[in-house]
DNA sequence: ACACCGTTGACCAATGTGGTCAACAAATAT
DNA sequence: ATATTTGTTGACCACATTGGTCAACGGTGT
């Protein structure tokens, strides 16, 4: 299976992904249809088997391929010299927007995997894919002396990390919907976004 | 079909109603399974189709039923006396507790029934069940002159509104894992989040 | 002419689908 | 006690969909 997948056409191969990415994750693995997924791939159904012997392979295949381009993605194109907070998570919020005009439905299709695993699942999971990456995004070359020094520290990350999940969450689906991006006017939205939750916490 | 299910014993009633939202929130109305549904609800196939004649039936009444029951609650339970602007959606976080209790999977369901419409059609969707509901909610009796003069009031609104609905998300997860309602302590809880929002929002 | 290879889609047994119905059980009326 | 209605069952149906196979096809290079 692996040698005839690395000659495989690129092109085709990303719409393969994609098309399963979008079946898995509206589906579930084992209510996701090979047949849809072929017929949104445009392809037919002995090529599928032909390249991923079985649904369960192709299963696995995308769950490895799909993570490792992410965390690899991540860990190149973060700029680990930055030291504000809220710039670097607004960087890792434009990646993941970059990562999704390549593959739509990946952190949707995350997020079936991860349903009905437990919390403790969920960081083992994530640890054996991405060992320290989530510390490393979050404290790495951190200036947390901005911060006011009276605050709740836990709460108030909790806040800002669901704020900027949220953010992102409206603003991936309106890429999808919409085809353009207007990388300037998103960010200076999220700035705006920024510039409150500054203003709150820092001195 | 409906003075037939007037009739029906209301604990059982509840049974195939929970079976049948859990069932339709996990995998849509097409790929919704009846068979499954009976199985969760514990009853047999014939009996479901005795009360409800068809899939589509029983899914329009669920809709009906449980989006009617969700609104009048809030109708009935917020204290519209209340000015607090947090305290307003304190309250109707907690109601949404409540109702989770009961129908655990309710608002699974309404986010499932919700996917894939535009915009738009969520607004008229709310508009046509709960015509003023929603600017009842945020407007009626609210104090807003406790807020800072200077804030964008547009993307404040949105961050508290994010950051509630984040904390309700894995509040009502907790509750249906663990199955005690420890009142008090979410309470407390919840009042932090609200007071650090307040000292960061509020005059 | 041949061999090779990516690709097709009709085809398969197996499982699952929404829905029916004759028959049983329990309560209710006579 | 008997007859009647009401609630409930699950085997059963025709049909759709499932994951997976395979003989055949068209194109490319030799």
């Amino acid at each position: 299976m692996d040698e005839v997948l690395k000659n495989m056409d690129p092109e085709k191969r990303d719409r393969i992904i994609n098309a399963a990415l979008e079946e898995f994750a509206e589906s579930g693995y084992k209510k996701a249809s090979t047949n849809i997924i072929v017929k949104k791939a445009g392809i037919s159904k002995g090529l599928l088997f032909h390249y991923f012997d079985t649904k369960e392979s192709l299963f696995n295949y995308l769950e490895k391929y799909v993570v490792n381009t992410v965390i690899e993605t991540l860990e190149n194109e973060i700029d680990w010299s930055e030291t504000d907070f809220f710039n670097r998570l607004m960087q890792v919020a434009i990646i993941k927007g970059r990562l999704t005009l390549r593959f739509p439905k990946v952190f949707e299709f995350f997020t079936t995997i991860l349903t009905d695993k437990s919390i403790d699942e969920i960081y083992a999971y994530r640890e054996d894919f991405a060992p320290g990456l989530l510390e490393k995004v979050y404290v790495h070359n951190i200036d947390y002396s901005k911060f006011k020094p009276d605050l709740d520290m836990e709460r108030t990350m909790k806040i800002i990390n669901w704020v900027i999940e949220k953010y992102s969450m409206e603003l991936l689906d309106d890429l999808l919907k919409k085809k353009n991006y207007d990388y300037d006017k998103i960010t200076a939205d999220f700035e705006e976004y920024m510039k409150i939750l500054k203003k709150a916490f820092y001195k």
